[in-house]
DNA sequence: TTTCCTAAGGAACCTTGCGTCTCTTATCGG
DNA sequence: CCGATAAGAGACGCAAGGTTCCTTAGGAAA
């Protein structure tokens, strides 16, 4: 009996080993890839590091996913993207409190999780598309044209129909200094954002 | 006599062996750089391949930059920041030709080469910096200001003092898409920043 | 309860690239 | 010519990505 049968023997007599299966498994890797995210950031973080953390094997994790990437990708697809439309009776309050909501979504992400995300699966179109939806890309669109729909109506902004550069102007200001490791967007940021460029640029003639 | 000791000799004694030192060498090694990084993009270059293909072995490249991250940053800073304010009588084409001109600086780069930068260095404040400025950051302000301030002379757009939130949005813009893995920007995504959002954004009474 | 199937968990393995070190010698300047 | 230095080549250690193999816990069905 070798030294590694012994420990096997071992292992398997050890009255604490509890082996999940499921969705529990995989709730406490997504656990561990939030931690080891938030800790050492994307770039320094392995798929060793989160399957140690989550007390399982490296073969367990690939066996579900191709790639660290794909796991982290994983991990925003769990974030739910039904933001609520707001309807403040102002477009101004309406578009400052949409974007605390959005930018919320990744407040706790490290600031290399995007770009590092962005070029690991930039090659692949599936993936890169996929990771603009989930850090707030086409989906947005439609809550802000509902916005300044309503604020046309209204009689506060200029009519539509809103071009693509409008519609994902605010999102693209704030989600530029996210993926330039600027941190998550402030209030104070949210404001300045509408009030010196988009709420100006809506109430123009066009 | 041992084979790598007959290797050794026989390398000593090859008529073709031509050290390059200083300037000549970093000029290759540049050069080698910038074409691994066409052919591979950022995520897959290595060290390794910029060395063999630039003729010289690693330990030269290390006693120059601590990796490769730091040797991309200064492909980057050997492309002249001195770009021309242009003036052309009407601020849209001045913008239309400043934007062209700052894009074009970056216009080879694979679309992983910014974000892969960024990821890699965001730990580094001083890095992130030197990144921030090489794709356009605070040096352009000075531009964008002029080419306001002449155009308000014309009546062309309102006048200032401009905010920093005004004179960065055109860059950010673009640098967006860039950081996001789009590639560099196209001419129409200038020529529509411009139209759809700068220009009317100038010409509204604030 | 027993049986069977399957995936969990652990360990070993291979490859690759980062980064380091050593040694020979080409190159340049004095 | 001589001396100093960095180029070039190769070897090395380590870590992580990804793979394979084996034991066995866990769940479902009989």
């Amino acid at each position: 009996m070798t030294d590694a049968d012994t420990q096997r023997m071992g292992a398997a007599a050890d009255a604490n080993v509890v082996r999940r299966r499921g969705t529990a498994l995989e709730d406490a890797i997504f656990a561990a890839a939030e931690s080891e995210l938030t800790e050492r950031g994307f770039t320094k973080t392995t798929v060793k590091g989160i399957a140690e953390r989550a007390g399982t094997g490296k073969a367990v994790l690939y066996r579900r996913w191709p790639n660290l990437s794909e796991l982290v990708l994983d991990l925003l697809r769990r974030r739910s993207l039904d933001l609520e439309v707001p309807d403040t009776g102002s477009v101004r309050d309406d578009l400052r409190e949409f974007l605390m909501q959005a930018c919320g979504l990744l407040a706790d992400l490290p600031p290399d999780a995007i770009p590092g995300l962005v070029a690991s699966t930039v090659q692949n179109p599936e993936l890169a598309r996929q990771i603009s939806e989930r850090i707030g890309s086409h989906r947005f669109e439609d809550v802000f044209r509902a916005i300044f729909e309503r604020g046309a109506e209204r009689g506060e902004v200029r009519p539509g129909p809103y071009s693509d550069r409008i519609l994902t102007l605010p999102m693209k200001l704030l989600r530029h200094d996210l993926v330039m490791g600027k941190g998550v967007p402030s209030h104070s940021d949210i404001d300045e954002v509408v009030d010196v460029i988009v709420m100006p640029l809506m109430r123009t003639a066009g």
